[in-house]
DNA sequence: GAAACATTTGCATGTTTGCGCAAATGCACT
DNA sequence: AGTGCATTTGCGCAAACATGCAAATGTTTC
């Protein structure tokens, strides 16, 4: 009810909680995609050695960026044993793109 | 046709393609979110001046950052005499950011 | 306990970024 | 031409960032 009406400050604070600058930050750089795209191909839970892998930095700056996207809520990070296991969470972050993507639409509709 | 035979690599080429770092990188900054969260709240489009109100910078900052936003695709900038008018390209957003979700889901659904 | 291994963290360095201010550009109006 | 307004651009500076190397932490195995 009444969404309809035209009411442009709740819209602009509905997207400014949609749109996280922080997740946006977390994803900017082409090494973090690199290791996103990365998780995504890969149905298995990936080392920090791994995906050292596919960027090509040291694997102490891997570390730094999977900390950056685990902050983010991107990966999920699993202690096994000696060795840490990060794997995409793909559902909330799919969502999430999804609920920014409505929100725009959204907006429109009412301004 | 076969696109469910697994093949992580095309997978992981295709999200490499859909997420764009640039574009997170327009998206990542605190006071770009604010203009982009007020150009979709107005129907109308807006001028530097205008924009200039709801992030607490100076005007020649606000420049900037449309620069960036242009460049990145996400608004749309039409000179009118000597003022520039922005408006968001809020379906071209939306249906990207649908399409970075997409890339995620498909890229699990195969691997 | 000691050695080997995976990961994280401290440190130094070069690069990028956001900002304000002032100058430059572009346009309208008289 | 000349003045005034909107926007962009050049410059300098401080903060944030990405990176490699080395040291520290935590864990397995012998």
């Amino acid at each position: 009810m009444s969404s309809s009406k035209s009411f442009p400050g709740k819209c602009q604070q509905s997207l400014a909680d949609h749109m996280r600058p922080d997740l946006f930050k977390a994803l900017c750089d082409p090494v973090r995609i690199s290791i996103v795209a990365t998780l995504a191909a890969q149905a298995e839970s990936q080392t920090v050695g791994d995906l050292t892998e596919c960027c090509g930095i040291d694997f102490s700056g891997v570390s730094r960026h999977l900390k950056i996207l685990r902050e983010a809520g991107v990966v999920n990070a699993d202690k096994n044993g000696r060795e840490m296991l990060y794997s995409l969470k793909t559902e909330e972050l799919a969502e999430t793109l999804h609920a920014m993507a409505d929100a725009l639409i959204g907006c429109r509709d009412i301004a």
